[in-house]
DNA sequence: CCCTGTGAACTAATTCACAGCG
DNA sequence: CGCTGTGAATTAGTTCACAGGG
């Protein structure tokens, strides 16, 4: 992972011109809605037998690195970018940008650059974030306190749409503009609301428990905080987030005899 | 990646016979301290010119999962183990994990497995957790207070030595074992304890300039919870965690057109 | 020209397959 | 035998280099 490069490319900045820095949603943007997906990726039917070809998950990490961007970029006004300019600001390279971008379906223009509108768009098309996505967060402790609040102000997609706890005594208090419930209404509620999406951010002696109510209320994609590893039936992706391993890891980097990073 | 594949070889496991599933921490456990590092990948100055070879960043991700694992099974009595039993509970291959405790040294005997006092302990060496690595700690808030309470009950290593918050009413309060200090005694704490580590846990607006200061102060190694791209002088690492970008990578795998993991 | 899109070359990482040793 | 250690083969991912369109 190399951060920090700066080859200092990127000449003129396309920003809108007319006014000042101003977010400009004027009538010169066009409307970009609904699904723009014309992406290669996810083919219907396309090649022979077997499986669907999908984003590579390095992809997938990455488009969100590209949405914040687009985000600051947008809101300072600029209405088309280019691969290079991204590439600063994302400590990517460009001919890496361009390979996704083109991987999603290859909007952007020769000798110009790509849409702002279009490319935010298309990456939330992608992500599936053109329509609400709910997430469910079981566990209103610290760690789910601060994820409930953690886009309190900004507009964030994947919004938590349901939250649950253990504890009596906080069930009913109001958390980032949902209610905390209690836990047996997990299944009822989550099924209600279609949701596949699942926060784990309890204790690790209780994460088990939750995985497995989880799944069987139909949430096939965890994000589980839980210092353990969870054993979970096929077809339920379980990502995880260890406080504590990450920062064991990043111990190794601190050693006197590690250099620091390259150029 | 992976995850879940369940080979179900590993024949006999390896427990301590003799009393029940104790943690056993008898006579027969040879003492096992200190640096135990016979590792090839940071050379001191052997292989010719150039930077002394390290090792990858995917392979220190691994290490403290193979650390938890090794933790779990010494709870339960363990004194040996194999890297099929390893490869089981942590969803990777065991070649996988024999490449990399071959290149951590290669302890371990053919047709036995690797003894678990000495895998712990040389891990821990690796990732420079033999002696005490102090981390410091921006923001009180609710993240931060997830974080500092994180692992309140058990050994963690490296440990959070010093918090700061700028909030004058947070100061003074104590917080898993520390003391909460204003941001005004950053630069003199962390130079005193001689802290290089330290998690960035305060708003997005108060990020870089917390990194700046971190910086100043001699921390190279920051890991990042801020919603913001930080820019740090060169030398200095910085892996970012984003709860909200975590949460739309994973929408992706919500789609309902995404097919199901793999086996 | 400028900047995208993409085959080709390269590099890193994983998996295979088996030699080697208790 | 069983399980580690490791070269060889394979696969995935990144970078290079340039063709191609506005």
């Amino acid at each position: 992972m190399r951060l920090g490069r700066s080859p200092r490319p990127a000449g003129r900045r396309h920003k809108a011109q007319g006014g000042a820095a101003a977010p400009a949603p004027g009538p010169g943007t066009p409307e970009v809605q609904g699904e723009v997906v014309r992406a290669a990726f996810l083919a219907d039917g396309a090649p022979a037998a077997g499986r669907a070809r999908l984003l590579p998950d390095v992809a997938v990490k990455r488009l969100p690195v590209y949405l914040r961007a687009l985000g600051d970029l947008r809101a300072a006004g600029w209405e088309i970018v280019s691969s290079a300019e991204l590439a600063e600001r994302t400590g990517l390279t460009s001919e890496q940008i361009r390979k996704d971008l083109a991987a999603l379906g290859g909007f952007g223009t020769r000798g110009v650059g790509y849409r702002l509108d279009v490319l935010v768009a298309s990456i939330r098309s992608v992500l599936g974030l053109a329509r609400p996505v709910p997430v469910a967060l079981v566990g209103a402790g610290h760690l789910g306190n601060a994820l409930a609040r953690y886009n309190e102000g900004r507009r964030q997609e994947p919004r938590i749409g349901a939250i649950f706890d253990a504890d009596p005594a906080k069930v009913g208090e109001a958390l980032g503009g949902s209610v905390i419930r209690p836990m047996d209404e997990l299944g009822a509620v989550v099924a209600a609301q279609g949701i596949r999406l699942a926060i784990i951010a309890v204790p690790a002696a209780a994460a088990q428990e939750v995985a497995d109510r989880l799944a069987r209320a139909g949430c096939d994609v965890l994000l589980n905080f839980a210092p353990v590893r969870l054993s979970l039936p096929p077809g339920v992706r379980c990502h995880n987030v260890d406080l504590a391993m990450e920062l064991e890891a990043l111990a190794y980097y601190a050693r006197p005899d590690v250099p620091p990073p390259g150029p």
